[in-house]
DNA sequence: CAATATTGTTATCGGTCATAGCTATCGGGA
DNA sequence: TCCCGATAGCTATGACCGATAACAATATTG
């Protein structure tokens, strides 16, 4: 069959991004965990007292959006809240949370590591300054 | 903010394939277009008499996602139907259709230029290979 | 202090995608 | 030739994601 889309750079990263994200999901789901908690627990991690709406920024996910994903968390055990003023509230791990975030981080540097090993050597260091260039 | 994930590989193709689609998903829908729409006026115009079920092979899309896809092209006016057989029908684009394609394809084609310019010339001609590498 | 911006939240809507199941038809091997 | 597995098209449905609007409470800024 003749098909012109592959040769669309944006075709093939949109296949791409489908593919790779299927198979992330598939290993992040043996643990419980959804692509966006790995990276919500990433960042919360990475930086104890933020709030949820500057997690939103910072993953572009709407605040109203935030709210069902960071309660899932919370049910989990794996983040708690805690008042920064009246309106606020600083996120942070869980002992449970951190013991989740390394695994994920495990997995997810798993998955990195087999990605990149995917692409022919040549090309390797180019790609994340190429993608970095079309959404930073 | 601290934040690891863009030094994921994976992330940045996330992030870039969701970028990427946003802004192209604007420009067609100035035209009406859906971007599955316009992949599929690409293939229907590159192989007459294709079938739905092959169309949805070739794009990874499932027989029962194509019918309401397909229904919309037909129901516009832009690709009609004829049998094959007594299960399999060929599809083809309209004369209007062609129109639709043609201007789709400016658009596509516009895009993706612009795309490639903003990736930094030393990177540019990697792309695309190391991304065929991740899902092809 | 008053006007404005921000935070967290509820509710809702559209789009995408996967799954299951159904009918009818095609095609190949016994 | 006949039968059975594979295929085509379709309906229905449910999960998930993201966008939008609205609201109350609070913080910030001029």
């Amino acid at each position: 069959m003749r098909d012109p889309l592959p040769q669309y750079p944006g075709y093939a990263l949109r296949r791409a991004a489908h593919a790779t994200a299927v198979q992330l999901a598939m290993r992040l789901g043996e643990i419980g965990l959804k692509q966006v908690d790995a990276s919500l627990l990433f960042l919360v991690e990475a930086n104890p007292a933020v709030t949820a709406s500057a997690l939103g920024r910072q993953l572009d996910i709407q605040r109203a959006n935030m709210v069902p994903l960071l309660k899932r968390l919370e049910d989990a055990g794996w983040i708690d809240r805690t008042p920064i003023d009246g309106k606020s509230q600083g996120l942070a791990l869980t002992a449970e949370g951190a013991k989740v975030a390394a695994q994920a981080r495990a997995i997810v540097d798993a998955f990195e590591a087999e990605l990149i090993a995917r692409v022919p050597a040549e090309h390797r260091d180019h790609l994340l300054p190429a993608l970095d260039a079309l959404w930073r």
